[in-house]
DNA sequence: CATAAAAAGGATAAAAATATCTTTTAATCT
DNA sequence: AGATTAAAAGATATTTTTATCCTTTTTATG
């Protein structure tokens, strides 16, 4: 359903959210050991982002990934298509030809209904949501 | 969240539900076709179900794979930790660390909720009970 | 008993996902 | 300007998943 790069992503992006601001730039090098993701697969992911205009970048001494206000106002769901495609979680849970939300095969009936609310959950939270809950930072980790 | 793997396997069973049963066995290569699985693949699978015991099968002329009455009644849940293992269902939807359903994360609270709502269909559901619905054969086609 | 039909099993191949390494580009700071 | 730092980009490697092929075993039937 999400692929791990998309999990590892979220993560990521995450830690940025918690972590980060535009005057507080950070390095891969420092995200990758609490979210426990490989350094340079994580490079990876987070320049994708920022090529997306997800996150926010810059090279060079003091440069870094962050997150702008902005960018805290994207969405899971835009993490997840920009790594995972359009594609993967539009198509029908069970594999079936022809068949999407529109359109459900007897499979899709029994468990689409489901998936549909976890993409509204994905599509409806907002970066800025997960940091903003009442619960306390130190919730999220160890990732 | 489901592997090809499974769907492949949940068609396939559904294709015997529909067209087999203990005197009229039915070959890998009458099911292929229609539920769009390689050939060869989809014999591995259900070779591996049978095996399991969750379907049945017999060698030689005259023989194929089949549903007895008992084999209905498992669900499609059984056939799942059977191709994908126990472990990848129960993993946490953002594949946090010493997280699962038990004790779930932040995240986890976001989405799992539909996720084991997801598993309880699965595990809720019999193959007895995907045919036995009010619809026609024919709305389970094209696989 | 011979033969053919069909699953079972083993070994291999191809593709996709995941991960790493190296080089290039841009920003900052002497 | 030159040195250094860090992301960006490109190339390569590894692992997992998906798929195929080929041989062996079992079994019904003539």
């Amino acid at each position: 359903m999400l692929s791990n790069s998309s999990k590892y992503a979220i993560k990521g992006v995450l830690y940025l959210a918690l972590n980060s601001n535009r005057d507080h730039k950070v390095m891969v090098r420092d995200i990758y050991t609490v979210v426990h993701v490989p350094e340079a697969y994580l490079a990876k992911l987070l320049q994708e982002l920022s090529r997306h205009g997800i996150i926010s970048s810059t090279r060079g001494p003091k440069g870094g990934f962050y997150l702008s206000e902005e960018d805290r106002k994207h969405t899971l769901l835009e993490i997840v298509q920009v790594i995972d495609g359009e594609n993967r979680l539009n198509s029908c849970v069970m594999g079936i030809r022809n068949c999407d939300m529109d359109n459900p095969c007897v499979l899709h009936k029994l468990v689409g209904g489901n998936k549909s609310k976890f993409i509204r959950v994905l599509e409806s939270t907002k970066i800025l949501d997960l940091v903003d809950g009442k619960q306390g930072i130190e919730e999220f980790f160890p990732l």
